[in-house]
RNA sequence: GCGGUUGUAGUCUAGCUCGGUAGGACUCCAGCUUCCCAAGCUGGCUACCCGGGUUCAAAUCCCGGCAACCGCACCA
């Protein structure tokens, strides 16, 4: 490539402006850099992280404070019996095959599509159908003509041995979800036995990809936020839904999609939950909430979307899936959050595999008085005549249905059942009353789940704006990672320690604050604007005289004089979003 | 993992064909200057992806790694 056409892409290519910028000025870079690096792992700087953190407090503002959701803290590393139960063990690989002479690994399923056989139908395939089909189109080593072994499947989830047993077999979680299904008994007694309550895990996760590349989009180790909110299908109704009902989702329904058309329809939550587009209140009103999130982190809603998946493309604990989507620049429509209908598929799962109960105990309103016909074995009657069989004989007729029972004896006066001959006198058939008071059942899922470090490329990439040549991070201000910066006009004059004064009242206010004396007054505007600081305060000669300072707005470059006693009450009204800009002081004409 | 492209300071890059002191610009740091949007002056720090080989001598040639980018694939 030459360097003209290298650097033209880069002018115009967010992705790589984005990832340069986040380098240079410590939002994130790629980790190990001084070994040569490593694929998939991210260090995230100074600024990085606190963008990360603030992200974050996002997300529990609109899905964890609003809805008293319980938050929880697990392992990632977890004894290889939980991912064994939850299906992952099982499904979260990909078929391969080796080149027996020259030893390289194939993806099985891209052999088999050059042969014409769909994705679709080459994933559904077991390790036998794979090694059928590729007998059968006589695929042999794209390289070396070589046959192929065994078909094996590429565990994408890290394995590694618990302690010094290498039987002890632990994988690094791939999703933060397990541990909230594995702890939910727990959950559900600190819950005082109520349902619906959410609980969510947002904390790192691994997969070991093939071949992770796209920056932040793809990682080994990244964060998700997992919520699995917890209900009883029998009252599936979400008490808020009322405040998202007029929320408007763009959705590129299923049967769209099917036409090969992308084009969204904007539903209404209400709309969505009365055509039964989205079958569950919780899951219409968390994506609801999504959106916002989104939408809080500078993504306007036309460059959202959601997919509804086709059954093929689930996952295999879901039972209704969409994908939020959102438009980035090099990566066109790029998933930041799944919405998944786990049902009870999970806890299922684990109550099979570990035995443990894990249903809920539901008393109905009323209780339920049913009467019904009951064979009951005497046994006194049955013991001396089947002695040691005498057990058998009765569980044998407890099986047969009792009305069987009552027309048998009725018609003949005994009923023969596995071979015991009971009589008459040796079984009572009568109506027998039973109160119901209530029942056990296993609790549904709707399960949020979103990319942190999407979330994070996202914002970042939202915020990238060009303005005079310059650089401009223009975060929404509730996540700026740095709120206010504190300049001296010139490093003399003792208008640097009255800098550091401000900065310190304000610090000691509570607010991300920086200083910056080094150069120009506007060389720092520039660097403040880069790194995304949402004001700055800049001390001149007249605050030494009548205390007052000039605020500048990063987005418009607008300055206003205000006096610095007045700064903490009206930035911490601006940074509540309770105060505009104008409203900080008075004007400056430039 | 495959195919293609590419690795020179914090960033962008010159040098590589034809082996011989690695140069520039911006950034950054220090000082001077400067009354509000990357001004100027002086000085300074910082680089040949790693490992072998060929050679008197390797950024340059050869081999092997590693990494990044683009496409395939997987996915939050």
């Amino acid at each position: 490539m030459s360097s003209e056409a290298k650097s033209s892409k880069q002018a115009c290519d967010k992705f790589v402006a984005v990832n340069e910028l986040a380098k240079r000025r410590g939002f994130f870079w790629s980790s190990f850099e001084i070994y040569g690096g490593s694929g998939g792992f991210v260090t995230y700087g100074p600024l990085g992280s606190r963008l990360k953190q603030n992200i974050e407090a996002r997300l529990r503002d609109l899905m964890v404070k609003k809805v008293g959701i319980y938050e929880m803290e697990s392992s990632v590393i977890a004894p290889g019996k939980i991912f064994e139960a939850s299906g992952h063990v099982d499904h979260f690989k990909e078929p391969m095959v080796e080149c027996q002479k020259c030893h390289i690994r194939f993806r099985a399923d891209h052999l088999l599509e050059e042969k014409g056989i769909s994705s679709k139908d080459a994933e559904k395939m077991t390790l036998e159908d794979v090694k059928a089909e590729i007998q059968r189109h006589e695929i042999v080593c794209p390289d070396c003509k070589g046959a192929f072994g065994e078909p094996t499947r590429y565990l994408t989830m890290f394995q590694t041995t618990i302690g010094p047993y290498s039987g002890a077999v632990g994988y690094g979680r791939p999703e933060a979800a397990q541990n909230i299904f594995v702890e939910f008994n727990r959950l559900f007694a600190i819950s005082r036995e109520r349902l619906p309550f959410g609980a969510i895990q947002i904390g790192h996760a691994l997969r070991n990809e093939i071949s992770p590349r796209q920056g932040l989009i793809r990682l080994r180790e990244f964060t998700i936020a997992d919520l699995e909110f917890f209900f009883d299908p029998e009252e599936p109704n979400c008490e808020y839904i009322s405040e998202v009902a007029d929320e408007v989702l763009p959705i590129v329904l299923a049967e769209t999609r099917q036409n090969d058309q992308e084009t969204p329809t904007l539903l209404s939550v209400r709309e969505a939950l009365d055509k039964k587009i989205i079958r569950c209140e919780w899951q219409a009103f968390f994506m609801a909430q999504a959106k916002r999130l989104l939408l809080s982190l500078g993504v306007p809603m036309e460059n959202q979307r959601f997919i509804e998946k086709l059954p093929w493309e689930k996952a295999h604990y879901s039972s209704q899936s969409f994908d939020q989507e959102v438009l980035v620049d090099r990566w066109g429509w790029t998933e930041v959050s799944g919405h998944a209908y786990r049902t009870d598929f999970d806890l299922s799962c684990h109550m099979k595999a570990s035995g443990i109960d894990m249903t809920v105990y539901k008393e109905y309103p009323n209780p339920v008085e049913t009467e019904e016909l009951v064979a009951k074995p005497i046994l006194s009657k049955l013991g001396p005549v089947y002695k040691g069989e005498a057990a058998k004989a009765a569980a044998a007729i407890a099986k047969v249905p009792a009305k069987e029972v009552q027309d048998a004896l009725a018609k003949d006066g005994y009923i023969t059942v596995e071979g015991y001959k009971v009589t008459k006198d040796q079984v009572e058939v009568c109506m027998q009353k039973t109160t119901i008071r209530g029942k056990r059942y296993i609790p549904h899922v709707v399960e949020p789940s979103f990319g942190c470090d999407r979330l994070f490329y996202v914002a970042l990439e939202y915020a990238y704006r060009q303005k005079d040549d310059r650089v401009v991070l223009s975060f929404p201000r509730s996540i700026a990672p740095i709120q206010i910066g504190v300049y001296p006009l010139m490093g003399k004059d003792g208008m640097d320690t009255k800098a550091k004064e401000v900065q310190r009242l304000l610090a000691c206010e509570g607010f991300m604050t920086d200083y910056d004396e080094a150069g120009s007054i506007g060389r720092r505007y520039a660097r403040a604007d880069e790194a995304g600081v949402q004001l700055g305060i800049t001390i001149d000669y007249d605050t030494l005289t009548d205390g007052t300072v000039t605020i500048r707005d990063r987005d418009s470059w607008q300055q206003v004089r205000t006096p610095i006693n007045d700064l903490p009450k009206l930035l911490h009204k601006y940074f509540e979003c309770k105060a505009n800009f104008t409203d900080l002081g008075s004007l400056i004409k430039s």
